[in-house]
DNA sequence: GGCAGCACATTCATCATACAAAACTTGTCA
DNA sequence: TGACAAGTTTTGTATGATGAATGTGCTGCC
């Protein structure tokens, strides 16, 4: 039928076995392991190459399905959906490109994204957020500033600053926004602020943008996000190429191996 | 435990036990007919209220938990999660959003969406189409001209040049945003363009956001864009405000029920 | 030889039952 | 009064059986 095997490198991740294979599963389609529209071997074959019972097959199949990533018909088996009907937006699916496929492409789009809309975002915050919007953009604010020592707490109150933001603006499609900047910025961002001079001006941006909100500037709170993501993209451009760089020298893929250790 | 009593109103919609399963509780929750933080009846009452196996109503439950809606715990139950942790971004879920409940706020919020990231997709597109992008435009553009005198098949060459915009930027999360829109216009959006003339305008204001992208003149395409989508709103807020206004003179809740059929 | 219709086989869909594990509650004991 | 342990409730997991749907191939007719 489909010459093609599937094969599966188990990788039990989190705790329950519903996880197990959603992760997995998820994770082989998303990094084209299991080609789009390929049929995966039906329900006993893959209970047996994951070890577990119909039920939590067809149980994580479903949340699978859930997310576009498959479909399942009767007779036809389950099929991988085409590329164009995964849910992107869904946290789940984009985690799964950030951490095993597509990992720059799939930062460099959220970053895209995020200066597309958190700038309006800011600027709309700036003429609704009420008080208690401000207080939990200042509260995050705070935070970063209290954590702006350590890079490991640095992260969380950054990723509370820019979703109390985006709910400050009412509009809960842009809310939702908040889980994929909170994904990326967990998963991918995080050596960004390495350097503590990095986090310094990254706070002092931050403040700048909560300023501007809680004085009702909209132009300013726009300009500044902008400005802030921005300087962010640069940061993760520059730490991404020396990534880039030292994998070349480390891994060059059989061509010279020695001239890497010069200043 | 918990005195609130969780009622289903029985709704078999789409074919499969499972889809119904997942309507029924999707739409029940996100309405607020099962409050945020509530716990669900345990699976044996759900089985029983839905008529359908354990194994059917944990595959549903897993669905909706895949969306964010719920989260199911040994010994506690599955509890209804904070609206924060929905996946608003979910095609399914915002259309339950304007299906059953919420209508107005979530076509709102929608347009407000399509205003920030619609404009700017259309100067990416201008920037980056590549001839596939332009011929997939300009084929939903020619598909509105031929349909633009029945309003019924005029929907999805609309829909369809939208989305192909949106993929024209090349980027996966902006191209995902596709699938809100298409759902928004086909759930809720329908009667704006019944009159012909509203068709008429959209259709000259689509082909030259066309002419704009094909040329490679980013801003005049992002302005078109941006001028297509305000007049849309406006459009659909009239239509929103007559139904309104009907609705009040049908229904005037014990007041005064005569004089509504004057001139 | 080609095409239409039918039987078959495969796959998911659904159901029923049983046992395991986890966690909140309660009761007991120090 | 505190902590610890047993018990009960709920979901987690496993298994086997039956039903429905559909692609495939065979058969027979034209």
């Amino acid at each position: 039928m489909h010459d093609e095997m599937v094969t599966l490198s188990m990788s039990p991740r989190r705790g329950t076995l519903h996880q197990v294979v959603v992760d997995t599963l998820g994770t082989q389609i998303v990094a084209g392991a299991i080609a789009v529209d390929a049929v995966l071997p039906n329900e006993q074959g893959l209970c047996s190459m994951l070890n577990v019972s119909r039920t939590i097959l067809r149980e994580g199949i479903k949340t699978l399905a859930a997310k576009g990533l498959v479909e399942a018909r009767t007779k036809v088996g389950t099929r991988v959906r085409p590329r164009d009907e995964w849910n992107m937006l869904d946290p789940d699916v984009m985690a799964w490109r950030l951490l095993h496929a597509d990992r720059q492409n799939a930062a460099s789009e959220l970053f895209e994204m995020r200066l597309i809309f958190e700038p309006v975002a800011a600027r709309i915050a700036a003429e609704r957020a009420t008080e208690a919007d401000l207080a939990a953009i200042a509260a995050a604010a705070a935070g970063m500033r209290v954590h702006s020592e350590q890079d490991e707490d640095y992260i969380e109150p950054d990723i509370a600053f820019h979703c109390a933001i985006l709910r400050a603006t009412g509009n809960q499609f842009l809310a939702g926004l908040g889980k994929l900047i909170a994904a990326g910025l967990r998963l991918s961002f995080r050596q960004s602020w390495a350097r503590p001079e990095t986090r310094d001006r990254a706070l002092l941006e931050h403040e700048a943008v909560l300023d501007f909100i809680r004085s009702g500037d909209s132009h300013g709170a726009e300009e500044a996000m902008r400005k802030l993501l921005r300087n962010a993209r640069a940061d993760w451009k520059r730490v991404e190429a020396t990534r880039a760089a030292q994998a070349a020298a480390e891994a060059p893929a059989g061509r010279i191996e020695a001239d890497d250790r010069a200043g």
